[in-house]
Formats: C-alpha cells, sequence, structure tokens
DNA sequence: CCATAAGCGAGACGGTACGTCACGTCTTAGA
DNA sequence: TCTAAGACGTGACGTACCGTCTCGCTTATGG
C-alpha cells in the first residue's frame, strides 16, 4: 500500500527527481554558487522548472535534498530508514582511529568540489532554521551516534573518562576543523587533525 | 592636512559614509537577510544607489564594513588604527575569567538582532575568500592575539602547560560554541560554556 | 452501423462532450476571456484535459463548437444536417419586419453574457482562417439564406429593386451595427436599428 | 517647464520608446500574434522587460500605442496635438472621390502586414473596453471628422440629401467593408467598394 | 456473466511566457 | 564636483497554462 491517494506516477517521478539532485550537486560542485540557479538546474536535469518547485519550496531545499541523497547512498525508495549504518573503525586503540578519521575529514574538505558542496550547505542551513533542524535529525544526529558508539567502546576498554561527556568530546574534536575550514582560518593538515585529538584526549583522559 | 586631494567634501562624505553603514546595521538587525537588499540600504540611508557602489563592491562588502565598523568603535576617520585595546579581565583566576568571558559570548549570540548580524556576516565570509582573508586580518587576529595575552599570563602564572599551544586552546574553547551557535545544535547555556572551559584547562595543564 | 471499431462508449463520449461544451459555454459567458483556460474548462466539466485535447485542436476550436452547438439546438449526434429551419418572420411588410429583426439582434448583443461568448468567438474567428472558413460555412451562410429567403419574397412583392444584390443589402443592414457593437462605438438602440432599416430599403427601393 | 518632478532622462526615454514601438510594429507585421510576446519586443527593441512594463500596462497597451504612434506620424514630444490634418480628396464629385478612397482602404487591408498589424489591434480592442475608448478618442473620431468635413461639402454641393445623418453614411459606407475584411467573408475588390458607394449615395440621395 | 480493452479523471511532465525584483551601470538636475 | 534620484539592460525569480504523457479506474459489451 505504497501510494494512498491517486495514480502512481512513481516511474517518472523517480526518474525526474533523480536528475535533478545530480544536476544540483554537479552545479554546486563546479560553479560558484551563486550561479547555481533553479533555472540552471531545471536545464542541466532537463526538466522543467514548476518541477522543481512542485517537491522543494526553495532552492535551499533542493540541495539540501541533493546533499542529503548523497548521504544516504542509493537512496531508492522503499530502502531501509535505517541508513547505511555508518560505522567508525575500532582497532582498539582510540588515538590511532580518532586520528585517522579527523585526517580523512580534513582531507575530504580539501576537494574543491565537495568543499564547494558543503559549503553551500553550511550557507542555507545557517539562515534557515527549518533546515537546520532537518540537518541536524537527518544528518549530523545519526553520525554523531556512529561516533559515540565509538567512544563508547573505548570507555568501556578504559581509553575514555567513564564519566565523559561523549556530546563534548566530539565538539572539542570536530568543532575546530569545522570553523577552521569556514572561515578559511588556516591549513587544515594532518597535524591539525592530530593536535586536536590530542588535546581532546587529554582533556577526557580516564 | 586631513584630505590629500581636491576641495574638501570629506564632511559629506563622512556624513554619507556612517549614514550606509548604520541604516545597513540596522537593516539587517531587523530584517531577514534576503530583505536587504542594496536597494534598501539606500533608501535607509537617504541615499543614492551609485553612493555606495562608488565605495564598496558589492553587498557583502557594505555588510563586512557595517560590522567592521562596529567593532572598531566610533570610527571616525583618523582614528588610531592600532584599534580600541580589547582586553581580557585578568583576576588571577583563569578559569573564573574564561568562564566570565565565554559566558558573555554565549548570551551575545542569544541577541536576535546580534544574531542576525554575525550569521549574515558569517554567511558572506564563508563565501568569499577575500573578505575571509580581511575578517582574519582586521577581527579575528586581533581578537585572538588579546585572548593570547592573557592565556600567556596564565602560562607564567603555571596555570596552562608551559607548552600549550595557544591557538589551539582557544580554538577549542570557541569553536565548539560557535558550531553550535551556527547549527542550531543545542543551546548555548552557561552550562555549556563551564563545560568548555574546564575541558580546554584539562587538556592544557600545566 | 455507428461505430466503426472496438465496444460502443458513446454514451459517456456523449455525456462528456456535453459537459465540455456547456462547461465552456458558462465560462465563456460568466468569466474574463483570458481566464477561460482548458484546465478551467476541464474542471468547470469533470473532464481531464487530454479528453478535451482528443477531439479538439486547440481552446479555439472549443469555444467555435461550444457556439455551434448552441446554434445548432439539441444537436444530438446523427441529426439532421439541414439545421433547424431558421426562419424571419413574413408579415407582408418588409420595413416593419426588418425593424424587428434588426431590433432583437441589437438586444441580444446588449446581454453581457452573449456579448462575452459572441466576443471570445469573434476574436478566435478574426485569427483563424480555418475557423472563419467553418463560421462562414456552418453558421454565417445558412443564416444569411434564411435572410436572403425573406429578401426574396419582398423582391416578388416589389418592395425591393428586382436586381438589388440581397449579398450587399444584408451587409449594409447588419454590418454597422456588428461594427458599432465590436468597437463599443456607440450605443445599440432601437433607433440606430430603424435608421439602419429604413437606409437600406431607401437604397435598394424598387 | 516641461517636468514635473525629478530629473528629465528624456533623452533615454525616448530612445527607448521609439524602439520599443518600433519593435512592436516590425513583430506584429512579420509574425503570427501569438508569437508576439513582450519578451520577445524586449529583445528586438534591445531594451529590458521592465522598460515595457513601466510604460504600459499589457501588452495589449503596447500594441495600440505602437499602432497610434503610427498614425500621429513623427509624434515627437511637444509636437502638435491637433494632428496630422487627415483629409479626404475633393475634386467635386462625391461618388468618385468616394470609390477612390474606399479601393485605397480595401487595397490596405490586402497588405499581409497590415493585415497582421490591424488584426492584432482590433482582437486588443475588441476586448478591453478602455482600449476602445482611447481608440475612439484617439484614432476614429478624427478620421471620422476628416470624412464627414468632406460629406459637408458634398452637402453644401447638393450631391447629399441635407439631412442625411452622416454618421450613419459612413457607417452604411465602411462597416461592411470592415465585416467582409474581418471575417474573410469575401473578397476585398474594387466593385465590392464601388457597390458599397454607389448603395450608400442611392440611400442618402438628395 | 464475467473478461477485457477502450476511454476516462486525474494530474505530473517539459516547456514558454508571464509580470516582479534586485542587480550594478548610467544619466540628469540640483546643491 | 559630487550627490539623490531613479531609469536602464540584465537575468533569476516563482506562477500560470500550454499540449503531451502516463497512470489506475470505470464501464459496456462480446466471448
Amino acid at each position: 500500500m505504497p501510494n494512498e491517494k491517486g495514480p502512481d506516477h512513481s516511474r517518472r517521478k523517480e526518474r525526474s527527481r533523480q536528475a535533478i539532485l545530480a544536476a544540483t550537486r554537479a552545479l554546486v560542485a563546479e560553479e560558484p554558487y551563486e550561479k547555481v540557479t533553479v533555472e540552471a538546474i531545471a536545464a542541466r536535469a532537463g526538466v522543467g522548472k514548476q518541477t522543481i518547485y512542485r517537491r522543494w519550496p526553495s532552492k535551499s531545499a533542493v540541495v539540501f535534498a541533493a546533499f542529503l541523497a548523497l548521504s544516504e547512498g542509493a537512496d531508492g525508495p522503499g530502502e531501509g530508514a535505517d541508513g547505511p549504518a555508518v560505522a567508525l573503525p575500532d582497532t582498539g586503540d582510540l588515538g590511532a582511529d580518532l586520528r585517522l578519521v579527523l585526517r580523512a575529514t580534513a582531507e575530504e574538505f580539501a576537494d574543491p568540489a565537495f568543499d564547494r558542496l558543503i559549503r553551500a550547505l553550511t550557507t542555507e542551513i545557517a539562515n534557515d532554521a527549518v533546515l537546520a533542524a532537518e540537518y541536524q535529525e537527518k544528518l549530523a544526529q545519526p553520525l554523531e551516534e556512529a561516533k559515540k558508539a565509538r567512544l563508547r567502546s573505548a570507555q568501556a576498554a578504559g581509553q575514555l573518562a567513564a564519566d565523559a561527556d561523549l556530546d563534548l568530546f566530539l565538539d572539542l574534536l570536530y568543532a575546530p576543523l569545522f570553523q577552521r575550514w569556514l572561515h578559511r582560518a588556516g591549513p587544515l593538515t594532518a597535524d591539525y587533525a592530530d593536535a586536536l585529538v590530542d588535546a581532546a584526549l587529554r582533556a577526557f583522559a580516564p
């Protein structure tokens, strides 16, 4: 019982939906963001503007959906809602694992295409409380939860204080990287990543 | 010898400049940012659009200048370029001083007018590398320097590790607050501020 | 042998056809013409747009058909193609009969609903040569023929010149009324109708 | 005291105004009317759409203005408001003069460019009472007056009944030609023009 | 007396043009 | 000389309909 009313145009719907999101990602990744107009997206997707406006209320929402779809993997309809089960490496050495992950994050931000995409997303989220809430719920929290799972494992292994505030730990770890990237306040080096990991671990040592 | 060339139209210039910046601040503080147009600024300032474009290349630059002027105090022409000598309290108790400052910062962000202003600024900076550099030079670095002065005093008093990376310390302290505010990821409470101070101090204990 | 292929769905066909034409007439009569869209007609008729496009190539054609059906009376399919036998009154006094008819025509134009309908029809005909031809054949010529029958009777009675050009006579009679109405050049009074009759009769007196 | 408020941008204004009207005339004359869009006019005139909408409320009004400007000759600003003094030929032979004029009118309608232009104008006027009134005042009445001047001269010469209703005479003369053209009811031949003149003269013989 | 296939309502689709808004430039009158 | 005022060319906005298409349901026989 997938549809509740009206005929099921899901095939066409799905095709155009994917075309729109792919076009959005492509444009955001390769053009300066002010050139990413709804008209350009429609043209690139081979779609009428109305087809975009029928589904999303604003360019922000499209950009957000484009990013969301990316994170959800294949994201076909009827897919599992519990997500693609992100998980951090767990070699038993928390410091090493975190260094690996944080270095990878730093490198990701260095990719110009990804930089443009995430910068666009950040801009839209910063100026739209509704999108911000959806971002927290659909993207940030699941990811945080995966990270906290790794931290709990470290707590059990006695590598973190038993009463450590894991949310705070993650903030200490990631926020400085994010801010440095957003404000272009300095290079996102492996050294910086390592220093962050070390400091966070010191702050919450057992 | 206040003006260097031509007749003395500097009074009118300065008056209109101030009117433009004040109008920009007022609009940014009270309207949703997409309604802050150059035309609205010009109308509010009682100024022709061209007078704005003659001085700044884009709306971003005006918004930035408006914020910059705010931080520079009265910012009359010919004022001291070395700034208004920001300084953090120094009671001798680093933890107490930092808690005070960080709680104040958190409260500042809670003011809707300031929220809109700094959000606009952040948006413009995030998408314009030139503005970002100017922001670093004119606003961020002086402020960081003032904060680091206080930290060096703490180092001398043996309240921080002698080899502590002060930039990193400040990142740990401020970035989580900034990120939480920008993404509306949680409330900016005094408790959160205190927890940040405690964690940072633990990470760089002597 | 009413239908040539497939099962006979003529009842549904006929019902929807009538619904479309009725909806078109209703809309044209009560709305400004630019609001008469194919979508509005379909909605009002409780019909899909495709059902309209399956039968007529354009809105013009629908409007024309709606008017045509009106003139053909009940216009069920298979009806007599020779029409409903329009006939002008023939009291023996040509002047009196024409005054009666022309005054009635003038009054018809004064009805706002009829005004809108005929104005829409005129607009479509004026800009579409195919419709114009169909209009001449299906509506104008039969009516002209009925009028000419009355005129021939008058000729036989010696009330019109034996060699009078009856088409021209009718043009003199009706075209000024039509033009005055179309251009809103003046009121369509009984006096004006009478003056037209008198002038035409003088021009073709025996 | 030409302008009442604000600076006088009349040079640019006038240049763009002329460009718009010329482009409109060109497009209407050479394209099917549904392709004459405001965007096409703007593009052809090398003008922004807004410049059109700033001056006229709708396409109808632009088309009308384009036609009006044509009739007013050079129509520079500040020109004589009493018009270009249209006058009919007056050889003393009313019948001959009218035949000449009516034949010329018939030929004019046969020119495809003029046909399209006047058909567009007629369509717009037929569906807009405001334009219709302006048409009567600015175009129809001055022309009628010129024609009536010639008829009064004929009355004085005893070629028309002294008490003839000259408006009615003109309606008899021109309306049949107009209607035949508008409805494409028949060819606009010289013979038809002559027949109209003869009939009208018979109707209003002295 | 169903089985079936044509026709139907609904409405999404790729488009075009609409009329509006703000951009950044240009022009003018006047202080 | 520089300003305020504001018109200009440009281009994106979000909306309305166009005419086409695809769905699943209705319906009236013909097997």
